[in-house]
Parts: structure tokens; sequence; C-alpha cells
RNA sequence: GUCCCCUUCGUCUAGUGGCCUAGGACACCGGGUUUUCAUCCCGGCAACAGGGGUUCGAAACCCCUAGGGGACGCCA
């Protein structure tokens, strides 16, 4: 058998996932329990939303949580670069191929007839898809319209018919029709290339052996297989983890649930203690332990043990978890060490300081007054809210209309959050002071506290928005319906 | 709508045809220890989605139904 090399490959358009360090942890775990090696490659084949912002959260965030890799961006190997927005040759030489042979061809169509095309389709109820216009052009007409410089995708060509089956390393076989499968675009208008068609590229270069990766991939699998076929290549080994749950049911998302890695870290979570729980979505110690650390987790691992149902994330059994770590494995002097370096960073109380001096006449009002930015989560009730002319329910709705705008907000910055508020504040014809004052209980506990930008910033995105949510909840919450109605308003304004 | 995947206590899970009257952990409820609380200890509650096969024997294998989830982008 050949060196086992598996990866993960993030794509930096957001915030450090907990998926991805869920699926981080199986892959390197994977990895190391064969001997070989735990690739990290960064995905930013999308120009629109990739950031290095973003890259460099998502690198710290898995050093943080000690999923460091064996090669990657900072850790040179033989088959660099890790990030894709710098392998575009590659990528050229390789449609080049496809070209050529013939499985892949040339589409001229405008964004406005395939958004026709697919509005058709799913009035018809049919299966949306290409419908392969330009599959019937001519070499000639093909040459005229590039050397006039018509923007166009490269597609990949589909069997008309048959099945495509594959093996699973936990589910067995698995076999999808060809007709399920669109003629995906491989290099897109712009001339990168679309996941799909990176990612086998890459993955064949850097010799990943196992592509260990979420469920939400088993449908595209055939389109990566047929690529790997199209070059003549021997295709990795496929394995698809469960994902990981709201307490809903439905996938992990930043508007259900925290997912932020930052939210974790800011709330004082240890980074060994969150990566054992994320160990025990899905896998079990052979021993029944529960308690592991990442060395005898990578010891003692056998993916033949991952269940397959998809687990919720319990915000309670992760407490517990990291409770007992603290109990446990910290000594007074770590403990005194971490939480101090947690609490007191020098960046944080930097920024904390300017805000609470001019508000405190002694040092014993600092705790009281400052303690929210320490807090995890703040004790209110709906008696917290009562305000002179604004009611539980206006207050729910000025929370919920923040945290939509917090949410929309591309970057975090004080001139943005500044406007942002301002003009809410305007549409509810409120004065800003009275629009305000929800968020300032909702983010400090308290009707008079620092400013409130100020407090969003400091805090970090993750727990405002947990805090505005909790509030929401605290004022009575929002029904489905409400919520519905809400946002066709929040739309309108 | 079409296709794919999944299904054991509320939650995370053990279980690979007989050790199953289904085990552990979280949560919850009792009790003990503790000046309070927490910790810790002891006990309790609580599940094989339903139906049909295969078998001497099914939580486990097969089929159907139901439920849940996911995918169907010039996002990844």
């Amino acid at each position: 058998m050949n060196k086992v090399r598996t990866r993960i490959a993030p794509s930096p358009t957001g915030d450090p996932h907990v998926g991805t360090a869920y699926i981080a942890l199986f892959n390197r775990c994977f990895a190391h329990q064969h001997g070989g090696e735990f690739v990290l490659r960064i995905e930013d084949t999308d120009q629109q939303r990739s950031t290095d912002k973003s890259e460099q959260d998502i690198l710290s965030s898995l050093k943080w949580l000690g999923l460091t890799w064996d090669e990657g961006p900072g850790c040179e190997g033989d088959f660099g670069p890790y990030r894709q927005s710098e392998r575009s040759d590659i990528y050229s030489d390789h449609i080049q191929q496809l070209l050529e042979n013939g499985s892949a061809f040339r589409c001229f169509c405008t964004p406005e007839r395939l958004d026709e095309l697919r509005a058709q389709q799913m009035q018809d109820k049919s299966q949306p898809g290409y419908d392969g216009h330009c599959l019937s052009l001519s070499q000639s007409e093909c040459e005229n319209k590039c050397a006039a410089d018509e923007p166009h995708v490269i597609r990949m060509k589909i069997p008309g018919s048959g099945e495509c089956e594959f093996e699973d390393m936990l589910r067995g076989g698995v076999s999808i029709a060809w007709s399920q499968i669109d003629m995906q675009v491989l290099i897109k208008s712009d001339g990168m290339p679309t996941y799909h068609f990176a990612n086998v590229v890459d993955d064949h270069l850097m010799e990943i052996s196992h592509v260990i990766r979420g469920e939400e991939w088993i449908n595209s699998t055939p389109k990566h297989i047929l690529l790997y076929q199209h070059f003549g290549w021997e295709a990795p080994a496929f394995c698809h983890m469960p994902l990981l749950r709201n307490p809903d049911k439905s996938k992990l998302s930043k508007r259900k649930n925290p997912t932020s890695i930052r939210y974790y870290e800011a709330m004082g979570y240890l980074p060994e203690a969150l990566l054992n729980y994320l160990g025990m979505m899905g896998w079990t110690m052979p021993s029944g332990e529960e308690k592991f650390s990442l060395s005898e987790m990578e010891a003692s691992f056998d993916i033949s043990r991952v269940s397959l149902g998809g687990p919720i994330f319990d915000i309670e059994k992760l407490d517990w978890l990291n409770g007992k770590y603290i109990r446990e494995e910290l000594t007074d002097e770590e403990f005194t060490k971490r939480f101090a370096a947690w609490a007191f960073a020098p960046e944080k109380v930097a920024q904390i300081v300017p805000l609470l001096k001019q508000r405190v006449e002694r040092f014993s009002d600092v705790a009281s007054l400052g303690g929210f930015f320490i807090d995890g989560s703040l004790e209110i009730s709906e008696a917290s809210f009562a305000h002179k002319t604004i009611d539980s329910a206006q207050s729910a709705k000025i929370l919920q209309f923040t945290l939509w705008k917090l949410e929309a907000l591309e970057q975090l910055d004080r001139d943005a959050v500044e406007v942002e508020l301002h003009a809410l504040a305007a549409k509810f014809e409120l004065k800003i002071r009275d629009f305000l004052f929800p968020l300032f209980v909702a983010l400090s506990g308290k009707a008079v506290s620092t400013s409130v930008i100020e407090s969003i910033l400091i805090l970090g995105i993750d727990i405002a928005r947990a805090r505005i949510r909790q509030a929401i909840l605290v004022l009575g919450g929002i029904s489905k319906k409400q919520a519905k109605a809400l946002e066709k308003e929040f739309c309108n304004f």
C-alpha cells in the first residue's frame, strides 16, 4: 500500500468553523495512525469571498486546537504551493488535457440563460441542470467565439446513461445514476477553477490517498471519480463523515448555534477539551474512555468505529467535559497562568481600559462595570429590559434586526457598525439612545454600560451574536411565523 | 420535485447473530459527603422507528414503509 496521505482543505470565506476542525481531526488521526501525513490546503478559488483574514483565522484556530499539519502553508513540503490561488498554471495545463481528449467543452451560455433554464426546470419539477446547449457548437463556432473573447466557462462531459458506483469506507457501495449528475463547470469565466476541478487535480498531485470529508459531498463524488477517469488517474479512497448537527438536527449552522472556533475560545473553553469533544462525535475509544488526548486518539484510532448518525453538537456535554479538564488536568499554577492569559490578553485589556477608566472612581468599580467582558452568559430576565417607551416585543424586534444587520456585515469595524445602527434606529423612528437600550442590556446585562459599539467589537461578533440571541429568548422568543413576517419587514427596510 | 445517506434512552454512544432482562456518559430526579454551593460518591428514570422476512436464535442480515438529514450554483 502506498503511503497514507490525508488532507483538510478549508475555504477561507468566513469564520473558522468547528466542522472544519472536526474533519481535520479525523484526517489527522487517520494519517498518523498509518504513519502517514496530514496536509493542509487552502481552497481560495472563490475570488469574491476569500480573504486573507479568514485564512489567518482558520490557520491560527487549527493551531490553537493543536491540529497542526505536516505539510501546508508555513510548513512547505514537496507538493506545494498549498494555496490554490497560487496554482493557476497547474490548472490551466490540466484543463488543456481534458479539452484535448474531449472530456470537457467550452460553454458560452450567459448566466441569464442558465437562470432562466433553471427556473423553467424548477417549474416543471424536473431535475435542474445544464441542458448541453453548447455541446452542439462546432469546432469553428467555438474558435470564433474564443477569438472574439466571448466570456465562457469550461464544463465536463457526463456519460449519458448508467450508474457511477463507488466504495465509501464507512458505508460500503454507493451508486448514483449519471443522469443525476450535472455537466459541472470546471473553469469559471474568470479563469479560476471550481472546487471540483481544483480539488481533484490537487488531491492527485499531492498524492492524497484517502479523502475523508463531510457527508455533504457524497452526491458530488461521481463528478470527482469521473475526473480521475478522464485524466487516467487512480482515484483515492473516499470516506464520508456524518455531519455535525444543530439541536433541531439540521446541519450545524451559525444562525442556530455558535459554530466559530473563536467563539469557544472566547468563552473560555480549553482547546484540548473542545478537541476531545469533537473526537467523541461519532467516535469512541475502544476502551470506552470518554476523556482522551489527541495523541491517545491517534494511537487508538480506527476509522471503522465511526458511527454514521449525525451527532448533535451538545454544549451541555462539552461544558461537563471542559469542567472535567479544568479540575483534573490543570494545577493551580497552570490554571492561574491560563486564566490570566485568557482574561487579560494585552490586546483585549488595551481596548477595555479606555472605556472603563473614564467611568470608574475606584478600582473596586472595575469588576461590576467591566465584568461582562469576561462573563460567559449573563443573568438577565425580561425585567432587565423594562423601559419607559419600549416594550418587550419592540425590544425583541430591535435585537433581531440588529442581529441580522450584524450577520450581513462583511467586516466588523467601528464605523460600519455605527452607520448600520444609526440607520436602523432611524427606520424604527427611535432616538439612538432608546434604540440602543435593549442592546446595552443584551450585551452587558445592565442598562448602564460602556459604549455598545465598542463592546460589540471587543466581545467579538460570536459572543455578541450569542448574547443577542439569548436576550431575544429571554424576551419571550420569536416564533417561526413571527420570524418570517419580521424577515419580510426587514428586507423592505 | 429528483436523487443520495442515515435511524439504539431527551443528547453522545456501546453493540459486528446467542454473553442483551440492551451497557456506559451527559442531562434530569433522589440520597450521602461538604458550614452553603460546586466537586466527589451511591442510587433512579429512560432507547433497539414500524411492519414483514432469513434463522434453532435478530438490536445486529435482507425487503418494504415511515421519519430525519443532505445534495441538486460560474460557493466550497
